[in-house]
DNA sequence: CCGTATCCCGCGAGATACTG
DNA sequence: CAGTATCTCGCGGGATACGG
């Protein structure tokens, strides 16, 4: 992949495609891709919370009990990246940062309603 | 499950405790239980065509572009267990095994509706 | 035709420590 | 307060080969 010049590579990222290639073909079915991403371990917790209302992120990071700062982090910043939930920085001293759903984000919780449903009622078996 | 006598443990298996204790705590939200469930690779595939009529084995074999025959197993047999999925054997020679969509299942299918739609309509963000 | 049995590997995600 | 940076490990899942 080198190409160009005569260059050694400084940094493995170097090399990475202009083009966002599909690694994986979840791509191939968006329903599956869907569910993969709120099924990860904190992604519902923290679209449950807000969606009732905005939270800092210490306030999530006490709410949510045993989530480390990495992961929470990381899980808001996808959410964000999704366009699923908001994220404000007001630049006080010491800073603060405000997340909240967006309208996608309420519109997805709607849509996942009847599943939720379904999972609660059946909780037993397949839960 | 040798145990008794004073047998040197033939197989690492044999210590496994008797009670299934949840290892994992997605247990506590069933949602998300049931989110990662449908989320591997070829839950809703399966689902999605034995939705719409019965089929055997190597059907679905053929059916599903990639699954290895180790896949398809274990993921007709979760579902089973899980009740979403009815398997029959016939005892024919050679043997032929039928899988349908149990009520469960049916059920199921129809409560994901919204969000597979919601999945379709927003594919090209969080898809 | 309908599976099981092994081996192996990458990635999601947790623990821990450090920073503007 | 609101994050990054590393390291590590378990498990989902693929390849392959064999069995009733």
């Amino acid at each position: 992949m080198s190409t160009a010049h005569t260059g050694v590579p400084t940094s493995p990222a170097e090399h990475a495609l202009p083009v966002p290639v599909p690694s994986e073909e979840y791509e191939r079915c968006p329903v599956t891709g869907l569910l993969r991403r709120l099924g990860d371990k904190w992604t519902l917790v923290l679209l449950s919370l807000l969606a009732r209302r905005p939270y800092r992120f210490n306030e999530l990071h006490r709410a949510v009990e045993g989530i480390s700062q990495r992961m929470l982090t990381r899980t808001l910043r996808t959410l964000e990246a999704d366009g699923l939930v908001e994220r404000e920085v007001f630049p006080t001293v010491p800073p603060s940062v405000e997340y909240r759903l967006a309208p996608p984000g309420v519109s997805l919780m709607r849509s996942l309603s009847p599943l939720a449903t379904w999972a609660v009622e059946h909780a037993r078996r397949a839960g």
